[in-house]
DNA sequence: CGAAAAAATGCACTTGTGTGCAACCGCTAA
DNA sequence: TTAGCGGTTGCACACAAGTGCATTTTTTCG
């Protein structure tokens, strides 16, 4: 009397026989305008209802779309990322999408094998949020007629989708605000991760110095992390011509460089130093910190991304740039000293 | 002569077509230990890449095991979710599964439609990161041969599998490291999540402190984070006998708590007032906080999870604990003042 | 060289679903 | 009474894969 074999799922066929119907009435009841009649309809309801039976999606996507998007992104525990995911998921599921997240290295190889993983599971779409996957791949994405949308990543590619933020409008502001606030020893701190988004901030922002006839010095530290912002502040405020007005690339650099200013070289922020970051993590408006920075606009980035997947044939090879949002905070003096 | 529809995934058919075999041929070119010729093979593997081909997963999943794990997870901006979420992805993907991500919210109407959706795609399993599914759900998950495997959320459910950490374990050590340190007066700050975890630690801190015939002033505030730690912390050293040793069921709150303390209170920390917290998220360890606190062990966590997974008959039911990890760092005094 | 064994191949069925097409049912109007 | 009509229903096929079985081809060994 024990059942050996273990349970698996109710098909379709089960709940028809179960209501005495056939399978079509059962695929009919849980399509939308389908014809059954309402007499077919609660007996086939009742009995999915007692054997807990639920659509194949799998197989329903067989047929055509799978409403399956791949979300490929690497350092997910980075809180800009992990806000990004968080929006991203949200849209896609209000817009009756469902989510697959293949967390990966940024490294070509490992991105590579995300997007074929994304090919082997029929998503309709791949959002590439980390790294930069080579050319060839979108291109079979594409022959798949699956749609490519990347984020931040600037470099322009073929037939994918683009969409990003304006990182030389927050480089120009940036040193706007540093000037404004009377500074005249200018410091820029990176990382060497070298996306093309960080890239272009740094030189934006060195460019626009040097139009103004000041040179900018450059500190890259290693991964885009607190720690890598702490490292770069011990070497930057150690020099005897140390700068008072420093743009960090990124807000997690930024709070590791005024922890080390503060505690470390008894700097005053903004008296003594003045910051600006970029991404507006939540952390950045602690009370600890109280960062000047630019907002990246998660909730409009995502609201493009579901409308470029809502409209896949006219998205191919589109560019969208979307403003960041200056957050005024303490870091940074009003005025000039 | 414009192609009008448009283009397609590529199927083991047109790779057969292609290379003059037989689909089956494709088909066991790409299952291990199939027999194929190696000249066969290589035609295959040529068509194959000639035409962009890859294996539908979906296809090969309606057949047996679909290979996808569920994550129902609410609140994944908290740097802990972050992590876990992290993590978990990771250790999956190792373990050859993919992960579907429904991000929800925690009231059980939104975790039940998960769980629907998680039915509805034939996930092997699914783990739960938020809230809590009613019985009689996870029942039809488990009718449907899927896995339920439900992490820090305690109330006993049967048929799941159980995973979580100490919590008991975590309130008599927080209870202990400040008594050591001379606090005489004590406090905890909780949120209104009311989470069983967060209970647990709770209860377990304040009888405990019973046990030493101490009181214990609760405090519970907004959601959990770090705006809540601040709001807590406002009401509770605004009164006349205010705690000098705080246990925070979280360290987001306890971080705003910190911060409230410090800047609008002027305490010193660890002189005036000692904190600890609990989960270890990154922040913790930041310069400007240097919180004591317990680490969740997320990886052996997820080895568990992934353990669960590769042993689904002898899963059921079962329930793992883990203990957690005391981090000392300098938000309390090592000694009594 | 020829027979037996081994390897390779293709047919046809399976999985769970949606849907075009034709049959059918009940009702109304001529 | 019967043709016509609209609403249901079921059959059979499509989707993309894996696989048992029978058949064909190749290899091996006497």
């Amino acid at each position: 009397m024990s059942d050996l074999k273990p349970p698996s799922f109710v098909s379709a066929q089960m709940v028809a026989e179960r209501a005495g119907v056939s399978r079509s009435a059962v695929s009919r009841t849980f399509t939308d305008g389908a014809s059954v009649s309402e007499a077919t309809r609660r007996k086939v309801l009742e009995a999915a209802d007692a054997l807990g039976y639920h659509v194949n999606h799998l197989a329903r996507g067989l047929r055509e779309r799978s409403n399956i998007v791949c979300l490929v992104v690497a350092d997910m525990t980075t809180p800009i990322r992990a806000r990004m995911v968080d929006v991203l998921t949200r849209k896609l599921q209000a817009s009756g999408k469902i989510t697959m997240v293949i967390n990966t290295e940024t490294d070509t190889e490992s991105v590579s094998a995300a997007l074929r993983q994304t090919l082997n599971y029929r998503a309709d779409a791949t959002v590439v949020l980390s790294g930069t996957p080579p050319a060839s791949l979108i291109e079979t994405c594409l022959a798949n007629g699956q749609q490519v949308i990347l984020i931040n990543r600037d470099e322009r590619l073929q037939g994918s989708s683009n969409l990003g933020v304006d990182n030389a409008m927050a480089g120009r502001e940036a040193l706007f605000l540093l000037r404004r606030a009377g500074c005249e020893r200018l410091g820029l701190i990176t990382s060497n991760a070298r996306t093309a988004s960080l890239v272009e901030r740094e030189t934006v922002f060195v460019q626009a110095a040097a139009a103004q006839g000041l040179q900018v010095v450059v500190t890259e530290a290693g991964p885009t992390s607190y720690e890598s912002g702490q490292e770069a502040a011990r070497r930057v405020f150690g020099r005897s011509e140390a700068p008072d007005g420093v743009f960090c690339v990124t807000d997690l650099l930024a709070l590791g460089c005024m922890d080390v200013a503060r505690q470390d070289f008894g700097l005053s922020i903004p008296d003594d130093l003045c910051v600006v970051g970029f991404d507006d993590i939540e952390q950045a408006g602690w009370a600890s910190y109280q960062l000047t920075t630019f907002r990246q606009p998660l909730n409009p980035m995502a609201d493009e991304v579901v409308d470029l997947l809502l409209q896949p044939q006219r998205a191919v090879s589109e560019r969208r740039m979307i403003e960041p949002i200056p957050v005024w905070r303490q870091s940074v003096r009003p005025g000039k000293r």
